[in-house]
DNA sequence: CATAATTAAATTGAGTTCAATTTAATTATA
DNA sequence: TATAATTAAATTGAACTCAATTTAATTATG
């Protein structure tokens, strides 16, 4: 017992929500690779799914991302012909991302991911929820 | 209740932790700052200051980090006089590294950093005990 | 022993992430 | 209404991440 053991890496918790959310995005990977999306790609991708249009500055809110990191990811979707890119004509400041028919049809295919991803899990469905509920409540308290 | 459920952002377990994760890492930057390390440099260090010697394949290991990512990191400790990298004598595959007087005494700015960090989680004791706990479960896993 | 296989780091390239700044549009106010 | 403040995206630059490849060293095998 030192006064640096709060320094030690086994004594984090930051750490292990890190490590782990990276080696889950590694496991999405085949499966990803299969409909040609990165992770980000794909998640960018369900809200479309979900709500079909939606501004740059609503789905950065839902993914906890800005438009430093959704710019070039909706370009990308866009030049896959995934998504349409426009402006508001009501407020030009606003971009509206709208989900094309080949970004519809790409659902489809999308739709076996969580199932695949879910046997990779050895969590019980317990822990899962569990885990559901307190990311979400740490979410919760770091909206800014 | 449709059979495109489990597509929704909302019904994912990675994207909480993901997005956890990158919340959490946004907390540590003004403390971090003041010590000059970014998150990465920061859990290399960590590693450094509980071992002081260590090769990059068992720093991955501990880290979840490969060559491609701890090279620069390295590099750029090595820069800032923290750390010294030198081959292995007995296996000159092997790059060892050692943490510098300079990096010890940083630990003693570094050990008031998890204690500024616990004031910003508003988790109970049991929840983030039951955290780590899954965590570690699905890290452990997800080892190769 | 020579060659093949393996191993550890480093490198490369694509993509992500974020802070800070810039640009353009809109809204608020003197 | 002109100007100031605010807002939304885009841009820029530094750093991270990872898959795939390369390089060099070591170990295994014919």
């Amino acid at each position: 017992m030192s006064k640096y053991d709060a320094l030690k890496i086994e004594n984090q918790i930051c750490f292990p929500l890190y490590a782990c959310s990276r080696e889950i995005i590694k496991q999405y990977k085949p499966f990803l690779d299969e409909i040609d999306l990165t992770y980000t790609q794909y998640i960018a991708m369900m809200v479309l799914w979900d709500k079909k249009i939606m501004n740059v500055k609503a789905m950065g809110e839902i993914l906890y991302l800005d438009s430093g990191t959704l710019t070039p990811v909706l370009k990308k979707l866009e030049s896959k012909g995934l998504v349409t890119r426009q402006r508001s004509a009501s407020d030009e400041r606003n971009l509206i991302v709208t989900i094309t028919d080949m970004g519809e049809a790409l659902k489809e295919k999308a739709v076996t991911v969580p199932t695949a991803i879910a046997k990779c899990s050895n969590l019980e469905p317990e822990e899962a929820a569990m885990l559901y509920r307190i990311l979400y409540k740490m979410l919760g308290s770091s909206k800014t």
